[in-house]
RNA sequence: GCCGAUGUGGCGAAAUUGGCAGACGCACAUGACUCAAAAUCAUGCGGGAAACCUUGUGGGUUCGAGUCCCACCAUCGGCACCA
């Protein structure tokens, strides 16, 4: 009888749901498991094939590990507050609360006709009151401990539909839904302190084990940089300027001071500055921008110099004029930097554009790797000039092509005491060449350092070379010596091969800074020049040193700054939890009584936000009046509510006990099921509710309500799931695969292994058609072996070293999170077994168990047409021997100088010198031997033999 | 620009971590069954007539490199004026 996957899918789902088969046990003696997938957003649409990837992948670990005997915590529910059900709402005046309904239902079967071993008596739903009470309760917790705070914060607002958008809701500068301009508009906002969190969501990462990429982007996302606060006193006024900035080494190189069009500083001293009006109206147009046409519009840089202020540099002394530009921004360090043009790309843009001086204080050095310094020698300074020569008519430069060695090398020479770079440099010209007419002369900042072991003076040589441009007016000459005549050969090379005909690194430099104008931005291997105390150290060294002077003048000091802001978390909405705050007049903003909690979402029949993008709930002044929860007199609710970050931030503690009326879950609970042994979900999440879910675990763990510093002790990512054309499904492109279709036309068991065949499992990979088809075949084929089997419990002769290899593949495969591999596995066995007339129950049982998580309603049916009555989610995991995993001949693969020729057949324990005589024995090695002498043989064993010829 | 990943047959991909490149599947071809087709089963399937050549390109280390090192190219993902 052929297999009917429909029959046999619904009989074991229906048995599995009646009898709570999955459901974690209250029994806090056995060894536990707790796998967690990222709990759906019930979106109209239904369910993606993304999330089956997910779900199948710690479904198939869940199922192996309650086989194993882990007590399994595998649960689901749904993260059910959110935009789409309130824009329906708003459309369609059908409460959220139905249409999200409705949605988790239609999931909810979805899910069900998979086949996950889901324990669905644990189910939690994000926007049921006694699950948001504990949303709230934590969110009045932050605020007691002062993580939750008020403040005035610019949020995106559109302008059609008198709304706050998220960021993610901005789509070019204008509202995703109606496509309105977005302006930043100034409210008042709930904010949470993450950022007090930033070093320990950093230094805690060393103790999980996440996947490198999301470690790195969380890292990158946090962005920690280390450097220094710095004062730069005002000149004639009594008051400084402090910046941040990572390379106080480059203090020296400061030519112009920058400030946000935000920074308080104008306000204040707007009496002494000229042009105040020109500096009002930038900040004006500043203000008028969007963040968006900040940074992506307007890459060219804009700004105006506030005239009347000089900032003095603390080191040099020297007076540096102050600028107004949006660069700088407002909200990360002190609003103000220090501009390095030479060394740093932005100000040096700004500096070319605005005709700002550029001054060299950081310069690479080149070591000659053939004569590195010596220890033993002494060491000499040198101080010298390259000339950058360009013919007077042609695009053409002067090299020197020596003859004594294999130099190809600019015009250069030392400068002497008492001259000036550039005579230094038409002195060395005219000496050399005999060119002197000159049209015009100037000095770049390309300055380098050399350091080599010069042989002939036996000392080491330090030499800093300068670089000086010459245009040639002509190529009239004066005499040159014949000593210099017959040196070299003088050549001109055209501007885009001077690159590569110089042979020098320190002048390839040069000429490239010569070429392609830039800032000169490496750390590494560079040294301080003209920077007085600095001279001659490292950037790093030079770093420190700054560092230290500043403090000790009590300029400044060290500090370390963080991209990551506080978190934003009111929401001008009405679809969230409320925020369980009041304000009095008196006594400003308190919490409500925790008793009070749930603060519940009131009914409202008007869903659109106010005109200035109020809340919908202000619209509500019999639900906003209220008591002071201090003083008693009247006072009124916050009318924002939570973001949908909230609910999901905290949602795997939950699971752990998911009625309880008293706790958030039970300490007994917590401890037992903490932390989460592996987590999966999609890479989008890496950087917010992972970093916030973390967030608020570490602080429930500062206030002693979770036991664990860090929610999840594994955490992998899928990839997405292509559409066939191998771009992303969307409905446009019409490329969507609906799963229920898969389900209905080749059974969920299918529909689970082509998802875990498909490709490896953290890489994107496209759906295919055909390939379902495969795995929906191979099913088959295994459903067909049960009438080979016979009754026999052990392994046959033929098989045991194929079952042990399988059981230890797969089981490993499974940890590995290597799917596709263990699938193939699984077709291999079944090519095997197809071959045989009769295979034995022991056999199949293994492989069927082997399978089972992978595809469990047809594996369990199997388990029952070969006569077992346990089901397979009552036995046990088969177990494997290492011993029996090795086959007992190997074939050894005979190479010669690396090359494959021919494999042998030894016994799996024959000794190298048995080995050795079977090679020599061998037809095709005599004969490729035969004119050959043998070098070296190497043998490794059970591996490879390989014999070197000559 | 910065961070990360990936590059292997016509396609999705394997490769015990330095040891027989292409397991497994798809597609394709041939054969069996069939009046025929589908399904199923069997066989073949990187290139080349061969010696040999083949893992994005070019170097290197090694007895031996898809795997390690250096330089580059291409594609994808994330961040992006963060001083």
């Amino acid at each position: 009888m052929s297999y009917d996957f429909k029959k046999v899918e619904k009989k074991w789902q229906e048995k599995w749901e009646k009898e709570g088969t999955f459901n974690a046990k209250n029994d806090f003696s056995m060894p536990k498991w707790y796998g967690l997938i990222e709990f759906p957003y019930p979106s109209g649409q239904g369910l993606h094939v993304g999330h089956p990837r997910s779900y199948t992948a710690l479904d198939i670990v869940a199922r192996k590990k309650r086989l194993q005997g882990y007590n399994v915590l595998y649960p689901i529910g749904f993260d059910a507050f959110g935009l789409p059900a309130e824009n329906y709402a708003m459309k369609n005046h059908i409460h959220p609360r139905i249409t999200t309904e409705n949605n988790i239902n239609h999931f909810r079967q979805q899910l069900k006709s998979l086949g996950f071993s889901f324990d669905w008596s644990r189910e939690v739903n994000t926007t049921d009151p006694n699950y948001y009470k504990w949303t709230q309760w934590i969110f009045i917790q932050l605020y007691k401990k002062g993580l939750a705070y008020k403040a005035t914060m610019p949020i995106n607002f559109c302008t059609g539909c008198k709304v706050g958008l998220a960021n993610e809701e901005v789509v070019n500068g204008v509202c995703e839904r109606c496509g309105s301009p977005v302006v930043q508009k100034e409210k008042s906002q709930w904010m949470l302190k993450i950022t007090e969190y930033a070093q320990r969501l950093i230094d805690d990462l060393k103790d999980v084990d996440f996947l490198d990429k999301i470690k790195a982007q969380q890292i990158n996302w946090i962005g920690r940089s280390e450097g220094a606060e710095v004062e730069f006193k005002l000149d004639n006024v009594d008051e400084s300027l402090k910046v941040y900035t990572t390379r106080p080494d480059t203090i020296f190189g400061v030519t112009y001071m920058v400030i946000a069009p935000e920074h308080k500083l104008i306000e204040k001293y707007k009496d002494k500055i000229e042009n105040l009006d020109e500096v009002n109206e930038y900040k004006r147009k500043a203000s008028l921008k969007s963040d968006f046409e900040r940074s992506e519009l307007n890459k060219e840089k804009t700004g105006v110099e506030i005239k009347g202020i000089k900032v003095i540099n603390p080191l040099t002394g020297e007076k540096v004029p102050l600028w107004i530009s949006d660069y700088v921004l407002s909200t990360y360090g002190t609003g103000a930097i220090m501009a390095v043009p030479c060394h740093d790309d932005r100000d040096f843009e700004f500096a070319k554009k605005f005709n700002l001086p550029i001054k060299q204080v950081i310069a690479p050095k080149f070591l000659d790797e053939k004569n590195p310094p010596r220890k033993d020698a002494k060491d000499t300074k040198r101080h010298v000039t390259t000339c950058i020569i360009k013919h007077p008519k042609e695009d053409k430069f002067l090299v020197l092509k020596y003859k004594d060695r294999e130099w190809q090398s600019l015009v250069m020479g030392g400068i002497e005491e008492n001259e000036t770079v550039i005579d230094a440099a038409i002195r060395e010209m005219t000496e050399e060449t005999g060119y002197f007419d000159v049209k015009n002369s100037y000095q770049i900042n390309a300055t380098t350092c050399d350091k080599f072991y010069a042989a002939h003076k036996e000392v080491n040589r330090e030499i800093v070379q300068e670089c000086t441009v010459i245009e040639l007016n002509s190529l009239d000459k004066k005499d040159v010596s014949e000593e210099e005549e017959n040196k070299y050969e003088k050549v001109w090379v055209e501007k885009d091969k001077l690159l590569d005909y110089i042979n020098i690194e320190s002048q390839k430099f040069q000429i490239d800074m010569f070429l392609n104008e830039k800032a000169f931005t490496e750390l590494d291997g560079a040294v301080a020049i003209n920077s007085d105390f600095l001279n001659g150290l490292s950037a790093e060294e030079a770093k420190k040193k700054a560092t230290e002077y500043v403090k000790k003048e009590g300029l400044g000091e060290k500090q370390v700054n963080y991209k990551l802001r506080d978190w934003v978390f009111s929401r001008q909405r009405y679809w969230g939890e409320p925020i369980p705050m009041v304000y009095c007049d008196d006594c400003g903003w308190n919490p409500i009584d925790e008793k009070e909690l749930p603060l519940v979402l009131p009914e409202i029949e008007d869903y659109e936000p106010g005109e200035n993008g109020e809340s919908p709930l202000s619209k509500k002044p019999e639900w906003i009046k209220t008591k002071c929860p201090k003083c008693g007199k009247d006072a009124r609710r916050e009318t924002d509510t939570m973001p949908q970050w909230a609910g999901s931030s905290w949602y795997f503690l939950r699971y752990m006990d998911p009625h309880n009326n008293d706790a958030l879950a039970s300490k007994e609970a917590l401890e037992y099921w903490s932390p989460i042994d592996w987590y999966n979900g999609g890479m989008e999440h890496t950087t917010l509710h992972l970093l916030y879910s973390r967030f608020w675990h570490k602080f429930l763990y500062d206030i002693g309500v979770v036991p664990t510093k860090e929610p999840y002790q594994k955490r992998t990512s899928h990839g997405m799931i292509l559409g066939g054309n191998g771009e992303k499904m969307s409905k446009s492109k019409g490329n969507v695969i609906n799963p229920d279709d898969i389900v209905e036309e080749f059974g969920a068991d299918s529909f689970r292994v082509y998802e875990m065949f498909m490709g490896p499992f953290d890489q994107t990979a496209p759906w295919s058609m055909e390939s379902i088809r495969g795995c929906s075949k191979f099913l088959d084929r295994v459903w067909n072996l049960k009438d080979k089997v016979v009754e026999k419990e052990e392994y046959s002769p033929k098989f045991e070293s194929m079952m042990h290899k399988a059981i230890k593949k797969v089981s490993e495969d499974i940890e590995e999170m290597k799917f596709n591999t263990a699938v193939a596995t699984f077709m291999t066995m079944v090519n095997e077994f197809s071959k045989e007339k009769e295979i034995t129950k022991g056999e199949y049982k293994t492989f069927l168990i082997l399978l089972n998580p992978f595809a469990p309603h047809m594996t369990e049916e199997l388990f029952k047409e070969i006569g077992e009555e346990k089901d397979i989610s009552e036995t046990s995991w088969p177990t494997y021997d290492e011993a029996k995993t090795i086959d007992d001949e190997i074939e050894i693969p005979i190479q010669m100088n690396g090359k494959l020729k021919t494999t042998v057949k030894v016994s799996k324990d024959a000794t190298e010198d048995e080995v050795k005589e079977v090679v020599k024995e061998n037809e095709t090695v005599k004969q490729l031997l035969k004119d050959k002498t043998v070098v070296k043989e190497i043998y490794v064993p059970g591996k490879i033999f390989n014999i070197v010829v000559k």
